[in-house]
DNA sequence: GTGAAAGCGCTAACAT
DNA sequence: ATGTTAGCGCTTTCAC
């Protein structure tokens, strides 16, 4: 039924062998008319490699799991974007495992891959820290993206968040701010001290003295920087513009605003961070700072076939910058409906590539 | 270094074959203190089945392949999500390819997943027909979610567009609307036809007279639906409600409505189709009928481990029903800040496990 | 430059 | 009820 290298080995008149160092392109010699005579003849026969065998004998998958805490994340399906297509250019796949923030699941999932399916292990998003015991007893290797952990921890990537908030900071300041608040994440976060230190730091770069009536925490929901937005307008001096922690809370933010028979950006401008899909529809576009969430897995990719291919000396922590992504609710520029990549790709791509998607 | 079979059996004192019988729960006989025995050497050398090993043996790698088109899109992650759900729990893995809608890339992962890493595939948002000559060569099973077919599939799930697009109209006559707008999707999609249809079916119905300029096309991108919106607030007799074949087309129509300053549902009431997260964080919060992804996502998975496990029988095509969301656009009820589950689910998870996300 | 032999770790068939 | 033997398809010694 299906077509083994015996198969080609016996219509091509050479061994198994000779056939698959040609096939697998083994640095072993082999004279040219083999080649050629064996690559036609597997060619011809349509020959497959069958990979699991293959795995079982060199103990590689060319396969790399990816644990995920939550696939539904808006961040998350972009980092696995970044790792697969990096990946793929390797010509490796990766498992895809779903913990849903439960260490049960988590549990579970590093010990199906502990069965050996995967060459390494990359974890997305992890906000608390997998059981390091677990992870050694693999011994093999692994990379965390975008954890949230406050000390720099060995294989992994993170956005760089203090240099993002800085520019958002940057920005404001630029198009000539001096009373800006901060809606802040919540305490205790490592993500939330740094877009504030950097808040703190650039305001005081530029000799602007810090005002905490001006930084309101918030809980990365809609609601809170609606709520921050409110207690910003009460202000006897209020502020001029407001750069929010995430983008959510910026939308709040606007929302306040608009609700107060207020402007954005004409009475206050407001800046996001992350650069969420939805910052592209609401009204106005929101102008927000990049989590690099693509590059991230890119990088995380390249990490894990670094670790895979040759030592599995621990790296260091990479930080990834992301860019400032100037839309109307800054007040920047006067028309800013730029031609940016369409977000909605599954119909802008359709429409590019001309497909019917009917039969 | 690892442990494997034999390992287990030099230890336990019996042979391989038997501590395989006990270790994969085979009905074969073993007497119970073997299994005991066997049970506890077993846990304590900490032993882990070699699934390569196994499935070159077996011919089975508990494995599906998932072929996406573009992992981006806001369906795919709930769609995923809902396969690997069930799949989980039937303690089978996915291998996730993405081929970018790139008839290339397409044939390389069907190429991949050749090499037997899987037991059948799932196709998630295909648009275009995948050559079906490449599927018969697997002679695995496989499965179709989500596909634009015009013609039903077999072995495929779908949304039930019109029964879902009947859902929206439903709801709106039933608020007392008789003079409705559709905007539908681009034409020559059958997604397009079978919503206009159910638009069509459910007025007549309801003994409302069919207005031609009622009808207007978009391309299902946001901006189509806000020319789609001041179109119909030229008319003579403008409607008093308007249905738009997507989210983003029914918030282009909000945009148009709210810039000729009438208000939503006031003036107009508007329904979505999707329900796409940024339902809930526009204002008005938009009124929608679901495009059940996750459901979707999960029969598939039960497809096609029927198909695994049982017969390669074909089925018919599955249709999948959605649900109509009442919250803010469609003025159905007066305080609708009603308490869904949070769509932010990496956040809202994070607080409800009250998860530290620093160290 | 090529082929014969061995074996990766497991399970299924065949003994006993 | 248990053990012995064989073999899944491939790559890697090793011998020529």
């Amino acid at each position: 039924m299906t077509v083994k290298l015996e198969d080609v080995a016996k219509k091509s008149g050479f061994s198994v062998p000779t056939v698959s160092r040609v096939l697998t392109n083994s640095p072993y010699p082999v004279s040219e008319k083999a080649r050629q005579k064996i690559l036609a003849v597997a060619q011809e026969m349509g020959y497959r490699p069958n990979i699991i065998a293959r795995s079982l004998r060199t103990d590689r998958t060319d396969t790399i799991g990816i644990v995920v805490d939550d696939l539904l994340s808006p961040f998350t399906p972009p980092i696995i974007r970044g790792i697969q297509d990096y990946l793929a250019g390797q010509n490796f796949m990766s498992l895809i495992l779903n913990t849903d923030f439960n260490p049960e699941l988590e549990k579970k999932a590093i010990d199906s891959l502990l069965g050996r399916p995967v060459d390494g292990i990359i974890f997305v998003e992890f906000s608390h820290q997998v059981p390091l015991a677990e992870l050694e007893m693999l011994n093999k290797p692994f990379v965390f993206v975008h954890r949230l952990f406050g000390q720099p921890v060995a294989n992994s990537v993170a956005p760089d968040d203090y240099h993002n908030a800085g520019l958002a900071v940057d920005h404001l300041v630029g198009l000539g701010h001096r009373r800006i608040g901060h809606v802040s994440g919540p305490q205790g976060w490592h993500t939330t001290a740094r877009r504030l230190a950097a808040y703190q730091d650039r305001l005081a770069a530029h000799g602007i003295p810090l005002d905490p009536a001006l930084v309101r925490a918030g809980d990365w929901e809609l609601s809170s920087g609606y709520a921050a937005g409110k207690d910003f307008l009460s202000l006897a001096q209020r502020p001029t513009a407001v750069f929010a922690a995430n983008d959510l809370m910026a939308l709040g933010a606007v929302y306040a605003i608009q609700e107060a028979g207020l402007r954005v950006p004409g009475d206050l401008a407001v800046v996001g961070y992350d650069n969420r899909d939805f910052t592209t529809i609401c009204r106005p576009q929101l102008t927000t700072v990049s989590l690099p969430v693509y590059e991230m897995g890119w990088l995380a990719g390249e990490l894990m076939l670094g670790q895979v291919a040759d030592s599995p000396g621990a790296v260091e922590e990479i930080k990834v910058k992301g860019k400032l992504y100037i839309r109307e609710s800054c007040g920047a520029e006067p028309a800013l409906h730029t031609a940016e990549e369409p977000r909605s790709r599954v119909i802008s791509r359709r429409i590019l590539l001309n497909l019917q998607p009917d039969e």
